[in-house]
DNA sequence: AAAAAAG
């Protein structure tokens, strides 16, 4: 195994990272690190959760020197704010053992701190787009010597929504300089593009190309959704033995927050990443599923990239992605740093094209997915996680039969299924559950949330919508 | 088409 060391990392950095048990090098560290500490520009591509963001970061910070003048000398671009802060965190620890300082620069949050800090002399910018440029407008953050850039899920910062954004930083920073590209997906006519913004990169893959980009350790399950069933299946899925926590993704944000307050009300633990939330909310619910202090994550895919919890034993896609790039994204939440995981995709009946696409990309060379409901018993055993994975045993009875979901022209035949399904269904104290009386009291904020969203304008006429588009 | 990213 080869150690930082090996590489030529720097003694302080490397005790910044043994202080955190890190010794060894992943292969893309390896592989990058003695051509990237010397000046140059690398693509690099590793499947998700194997060390993306030390490979570009312990370059950056070396090149720096140990006593940097004040001053932004690098920037790092990431895609979503979440995504800003766990880079940032990471590039402060490296930073620890030297008078190095890393500032994250994005949207959502106050000006205030964010300039004090640039102003104070921090030599490391981690942000996304929009602030960044805002800043750089406003003069208060200098990018003339920002001689390393690198691009944290490069693909993503340079398709279309993006790449606007990144030609306007490119135009700011040095033109004689250090560029690093990073992303667990980087399709060919990407790579071409981003020669654009490089001097002779090197593409470096971790992996042998033909062994595809999935992950051997994340274990793939889908299944053809029954639309009024999901969230019964989901929940079931959310009590299998076994789980440690899990991220759940919509495709909107509406459907991430009905969910959220739906599990909620079930007695889940949950909390819900989306862009139509606080920054302070969003913040707040991923320091708690980080923490532990709520092990369901409901997200759009703002958290579908990058996002780095370790111990993230399923990831369920209540609604499919839309390409493969996604897929493996969402996915890569899972089974990060040789850990195992489990991803479940639901599909839609409209959604079966999308499947027919990422299966054949993905080659996983399933069969059309099998349609389940809550009551199939296959499900359930087909969810438990290999023995030898760590995880606790959640358990989230049913309370309280809840009153008719909604008072709309769709109510009657959702009503007839739900009620028909509750007698048939075991009772909430079954095998897997433990003692009732150990779970979660009623959470009357959630039940109290729901009827304020069902009152509201915005919820009624979504619900209202939603009938007329399905007649 | 949705989501993300400035306010």
């Amino acid at each position: 195994m080869t150690t930082f060391a090996d590489l030529g990392v720097d003694q302080d950095i490397l005790d910044a990272l043994a202080h955190k048990g890190i010794v060894d090098a992943f292969p893309i560290q390896e592989q990058t690190i003695p051509l990237s500490l010397p000046g140059q520009d690398i693509i690099g591509q590793a499947k998700t959760g194997t060390g993306k963001t030390f490979g570009f970061g312990i370059p950056v910070v070396q090149r720096l020197g140990a006593h940097p003048e004040p001053g932004v000398k690098a920037l790092i671009v990431v895609p979503t704010r979440e995504l800003a802060v766990q880079v940032y965190e990471d590039m402060d620890l490296l930073t620890q053992g030297r008078a190095t300082s890393v500032v994250a620069i994005y949207g959502g949050k106050a000006y205030e701190g964010q300039i004090e800090q640039l102003q104070a002399g921090a030599q490391i910018v981690v942000g996304t787009p929009g602030r960044l440029i805002d800043l750089a407008g406003q003069r208060l953050l200098d990018l003339s010597n920002a001689t390393e850039v690198v691009l944290d899920e490069a693909d993503k910062m340079l398709d279309l929504g993006f790449l606007p954004d990144i030609e306007k930083i490119f135009q700011k920073v040095p033109t004689v300089r250090h560029t690093q590209l990073f992303s667990a997906t980087m399709p060919g006519p990407i790579v071409a593009l981003a020669r654009r913004f490089m001097s002779n990169p090197i593409h470096i893959r971790a992996n042998d190309p033909d062994e595809g980009l999935t992950q051997a350790n994340i274990r793939h399950l889908v299944y053809r959704a029954h639309s009024l069933d999901k969230d019964e299946v989901i929940a079931r899925i959310l009590q299998a033995e076994g789980r440690g926590k899990t991220v759940i993704f919509t495709r909107t944000k509406r459907a991430a927050q009905r969910l959220v307050d739906e599990l909620s009300d079930r007695g889940f633990n949950a909390g819900a990443v989306h862009g139509d939330m606080s920054q302070e909310a969003r913040e707040r619910s991923m320091a708690a599923f980080k923490a532990g202090k709520k092990d369901v994550l409901i997200a759009t895919d703002v958290a579908a990239r990058g996002i780095d919890v370790d111990d993230v034993t399923h990831v369920i896609n209540h609604t499919i992605p839309d390409d493969e790039k996604t897929y493996l994204h969402r996915a890569g939440r899972t089974g990060r740093a040789g850990r195992t995981g489990i991803a479940v995709t639901f599909v839609d009946w409209e959604d079966l094209h999308k499947w027919a696409l990422i299966n054949r990309a993905l080659e996983f060379g399933q069969p059309d997915p099998v349609e389940t409901y809550s009551s199939s018993p296959h499900l359930y055993s087909d969810l438990s996680i290999p023995a030898g994975t760590k995880g606790r045993i959640v358990t989230a009875p049913r309370r309280e039969p809840r009153e008719p979901r909604e008072a709309t022209s769709s109510a009657p035949r959702e009503e007839r299924t739900r009620t028909r399904r509750r007698t048939d269904r075991p009772a909430a104290g079954d095998a897997t559950s433990t003692d009732a009386a150990a779970a979660p009291a009623a959470d009357g904020a959630a039940a109290r949330r729901r009827r304020r969203r069902r009152r509201g304008g915005g919820g009624a006429s979504a619900a209202g919508g939603e009938t007329a588009a399905q007649a």
